[in-house]
DNA sequence: ATCGCCTAACTGGTCTTACCAGATTGGTAG
DNA sequence: CTACCAATCTGGTAAGACCAGTTAGGCGAT
């Protein structure tokens, strides 16, 4: 029923990662050179290195240059960089997506920031308010906020001490990267926006579950009305050439 | 802050998407072949090829040998054959990540229960009943139901209309392909999904969400205490060779 | 025998060239 | 206008080469 193609390079992946199991390599164990992998699956390096790629894309591995590969736990350091992409992906800037990413992130933030008030740490609170700043200082200086929101509602998340839920919903968060961009070009947004931010952290520290899902229901749902507004208006932007 | 590393290979990655934004490119358009896209980035074709490989794993091109590169729709279509990867990953059968994947499980799914009671279709009951007559026979051979099971819970989900959600869940679901293969081990446990599952398609048939969430967080719940009983005696299994 | 350094082998990153076979397309012959 | 055929283009795969850091093994000095 699954896998249904076969490539070489997905082959490869699949080889991998069979590899991986099969040698019970953990976190920070190194694999196979490039060149012994390909010999190993009787592929070329070129399909092997195709291969590690979607591996180091998924964050399963880690490519040393000049040293070697190595296996990490990708749980964790879900740092963003090749990751943006799988979320601002070819969506169109369209009121279905639009609703269905909102909705998404209001079901799932909102049972998130509630696991987030019953667990959240001393540690937790002060990783909060030192984002806090840094996102005050930008506001200050009218810088873009679309990435520090993005870490800021994911800092959230990972207070609920479930990584797998930070995990599953970064994705989801970066998928309005591309609109965010626009949305926080306005002033009394990005004012806004702030004051919102420091209503969670309130709510958090003080363990108030009902305040804080009501609080991000209720961010969630007029950004999304903003963005849609926004939408209406600029419309398509000019940015065509060859 | 974000995009710190900069290989050729994820450079590529990032300027294919930026083409196909800058170009407006929609789902089923055909890229620039490999060799175009590596002079226009100034890159080899090796590089570019490690860069749509990252990108099929995506899911968010498709490449037809001898014909070229497509773009098709991230949110559509997210059948398993590479992701089950993204899933399975080096993810170790410990306590920890059992439990949070299956709190995961219970927050999300509640939810996506609850909208697909709101919103199902007569299309989507009839797609229920259609796996739920698959997965019957199935019980009856004795056949393995990993994968018939992940399919059924999806297409709950996929019954609330929300793409999005679907798409951020399809990996959860996956991340316990491993441990679900062997769950399916037991004839009895096999008996009880079954029910489990007649119990949810007859609560969304009715609207029921009350029923329907209680269900799937009993549900997610058993499963995941028998998961636990079966690491506890299985331990260790024993396939280590060379 | 131990320590430290230096070199040689190894590794990932990138590039070049090449061939295959199906898909596509253009033009030509009917 | 249609039907067909060949040149061209495409993705898939292979083999080989060079670069510049990394690593590890061995040799020499102490």
């Amino acid at each position: 029923m699954l896998a249904t193609v076969s490539t070489e390079t997905s082959d490869a992946v699949r080889k991998t990662l069979e590899f991986v199991r099969h040698h019970r390599l953990a976190k920070g164990d190194r694999l196979p050179s490039e060149r012994d992998l390909s010999e190993r699956f009787g592929v070329t390096r070129g399909s092997v290195r195709e291969a590690l790629a979607v591996l180091d894309a998924m964050r399963l591995t880690e490519r040393k240059p000049k040293s070697g590969i190595y296996l990490r736990n990708a749980l964790e350091d879900s740092g963003l960089d090749v990751l943006v992409l799988q979320a601002d992906l070819g969506l169109p800037f369209d009121a279905q997506v639009t609703g269905d990413v909102t909705e998404a992130r209001i079901l799932c933030e909102e049972q998130a920031f509630r696991l987030a008030c019953q667990r959240r740490t001393d540690a937790d609170l002060a990783k909060l308010h030192q984002l806090l700043d840094t996102y005050a200082v930008l506001v200050a200086n009218g810088s873009n906020l679309a990435d520090e929101d993005v870490a800021f509602h994911l800092a959230v998340v990972a207070a609920s001490q479930n990584r797998v839920l930070v995990r599953t919903l970064t994705p989801l968060m970066l998928m309005s990267t591309g609109w965010r961009r626009r949305y926080f070009g306005s002033a009394e947004i990005r004012q806004r926006s702030l004051i919102d931010h420091r209503a969670f952290v309130a709510a958090i520290a003080a363990r108030d579950e009902a305040t804080a899902t009501m609080l991000v229901h209720r961010h969630v749902q007029t950004a999304a009305e903003d963005v849609r507004a926004l939408a209406e208006q600029g419309a398509t932007d000019p940015d065509i050439k060859d």
